[in-house]
DNA sequence: GTGCTTGCAAAGAATTTGCATAATT
DNA sequence: AATTATGCAAATTCTTTGCAAGCAC
C-alpha cells in the first residue's frame, strides 16, 4: 500500500535507534551496506565488503537486526544461510539457486493455501517459510 | 499409489547398493538408525546415538544419501539443519520450533498455490520448498 | 565520566580431509 | 588381491566470546 519508494538508509538505523543501541560508525555502515544490497548476503560476504570492520561486530549487528525482526534468515538449497533486508510485512522468498540473489514476493493465493495446509494438518502453527528456488535472468544468460 | 508399507530397512540400504557403494556395517547401523528414527535428525545426534562410528562417517553416508536425492534437508527457522529420510514423492515439512520433529505433509492445493505464485513471477522455477512451523502436541502438553 | 561497542585473538561448534588400517567384493 | 570404507586426528569454515581500549551519550 505504502509507496514510500525509498525505505533506504533510515530503516535499519533507525531500528537500532528504537532498540536503545548506541549509533557507532561501524553500525551506521554496515546498515547501508545491507540496505544496498542486491539481494540477499552472508555475514561473509559483509565482512570482506568492510575489511576494516571487525568479523565479530559483523556478526553482531546482524544478529542483533535479526532479532530486531529487520533482517530476515534465508538459506540455499544447501543450507549456506543468507540474510536480507526484511520488508515490513509478511513474505516469501525467491532465490536464484546459481547466484544466491534473493527477491521477496507475496501472494495472496498461496497464503491462503499455506493456512489451509495447516488447518489441514489440525496443528498450532505458529509461521511459515515458502521459499521457490529459480536461476535468475542473469545468471540463465551467463550460463548461455 | 503404492500401498507398500514398509519400504523400511532396504530404501537406504537398497540405495547404497544402487549406488555401488559398499555394504559395510556403519552404514548398515546408519541406515537403520534413520529410517526408524521419529522426524528428523542431525548429524551430530545420529553420530552420538552410535558412538562407535566415526564422525565423519556420518557426514559421509549422509552427504552420500543426500545426494542420492533418499535423504532431505530441512532446517529449523534459525538454520539449525536438520535431515529427514526422503518420501519418494515431492512434499513439505510440518516443523516443531520447540523440538525440530518433522512430519513430512503434502497438499495438492498448496502445490498449486506454488505453481501459480511461480508463474506470477514469470521465472523459470526449479524447485520449491515450504515449511509449516508448529508446536506440536507433546511439546504442547509439556509447556503446561 | 559511565557504560555500551569495537576489534582482536582465542574459544567453540560444525563439517571436511589426509592417511594408515580394516573390511568388502 | 584390489579397491573402497573406516576411524582418528588435524585442518577448515563459520560463529561466538573474553577483554582492554575507544566512542557515544
Amino acid at each position: 500500500m505504502s509507496t514510500h519508494a525509498h525505505p533506504a538508509t533510515l530503516d535499519l538505523a533507525a531500528t537500532l535507534e528504537r532498540l536503545g543501541a548506541r549509533m557507532t560508525a561501524p553500525r551506521r555502515r554496515l546498515a547501508a551496506l545491507m540496505e544496498r544490497w542486491a539481494g540477499a548476503f552472508s555475514p561473509e560476504e559483509l565482512a570482506s565488503a568492510l575489511p576494516d570492520v571487525g568479523r565479530a561486530t559483523v556478526y553482531r549487528t546482524v544478529k542483533l537486526l535479526t532479532e530486531a525482526g529487520v533482517l530476515c534468515r534465508t538459506g540455499l538449497p544447501d543450507g549456506t544461510p543468507r540474510y536480507s533486508v526484511d520488508q515490513p510485512h509478511h513474505h516469501h522468498h525467491l532465490v536464484c539457486v546459481a547466484c544466491g540473489r534473493v527477491e521477496p514476493f507475496d501472494d495472496p493465493a498461496l497464503e491462503r493455501a499455506v493456512r489451509d495446509a495447516g488447518a489441514g494438518a489440525g496443528e498450532r502453527l505458529v509461521g511459515h517459510r515458502v521459499e521457490l528456488y529459480y536461476r535468475c535472468e542473469r545468471c540463465t544468460r551467463d550460463a548461455g
